[in-house]
DNA sequence: CGTAAATATATAGAAGATCGATATAATCTA
DNA sequence: TAGATTATATCGATCTTCTATATATTTACG
């Protein structure tokens, strides 16, 4: 069986991240506009929090997963516009498949529990 | 849509508590024990330090999830089973089916990424 | 019979991440 | 023009896991 790319410790983590990554795929956005989508499309099981959000937009950029850029939009108003890399589609993949394995694995001990 | 027991920061925790209720389900067990299972039917991939098994084992057992029982055996070594509690029962199933609501969720982000 | 490995419970401190609060400021709406 | 919303960012509190350590019994092997 294949190694889990995260532990238990990091799943919060890799949770916050696949569900930033996966907002990128169709569209470059910003912090915010994800921010309210994770928030709406899981219909407000998923919120953000701003100190957990943006961290982690600048940490994924570091890495070349993401890249931002600046844009003038008014006169003072500039948002900073996220797109994934290639190299972010591979990683986003990456973590939907160890998802899949943890939930899988976590389902040979849920099944014990279960009426 | 009902509401997740647990945030995504407590992804960890409740993942351990899970994996720990699941083995009491069948037979009581004493800590090393449960922390051998848990590997074992992960194949690996489920590994509890005992510095995160014993505290939370501990906690549950405060909070009337488990009950745990010193008993005898040879001469001088003495091991505290643990046994799961209805309480601790009905907890494990609202856990089990916090996890089958998170992961759902979750699908509809990760639906995006899937090639 | 003695030593090493495995069994068994427990805790303290380090490390890491999220969360809530806060700061700052532009833009829209009534 | 005042208040709500939009927008980015950071700091410190808090919580949990992890690593390491302490202690001790029992089994296995040479």
């Amino acid at each position: 069986m294949k190694k889990l790319e995260f532990g238990i410790q990091a799943l919060p983590k890799y949770c916050n991240e696949v569900l930033i990554l996966s907002c990128l795929f169709k569209a470059k956005k910003h912090g915010y506009q994800i921010a309210l989508e994770i928030e709406e499309k899981s219909e407000g099981l998923f919120k953000l929090n701003y100190g957990t959000l943006y961290p982690i937009l600048h940490k994924l950029e570091k890495e070349g997963m993401i890249k931002g850029v600046w844009k003038h939009e008014g006169p003072k108003r500039k948002r900073k516009y996220y797109s994934i890399t290639s190299q972010g589609k591979k990683y986003a993949l990456q973590q939907v498949e160890s998802w899949d394995q943890f939930y899988a694995s976590l389902s040979v001990f849920t099944g014990d529990i279960r009426p």
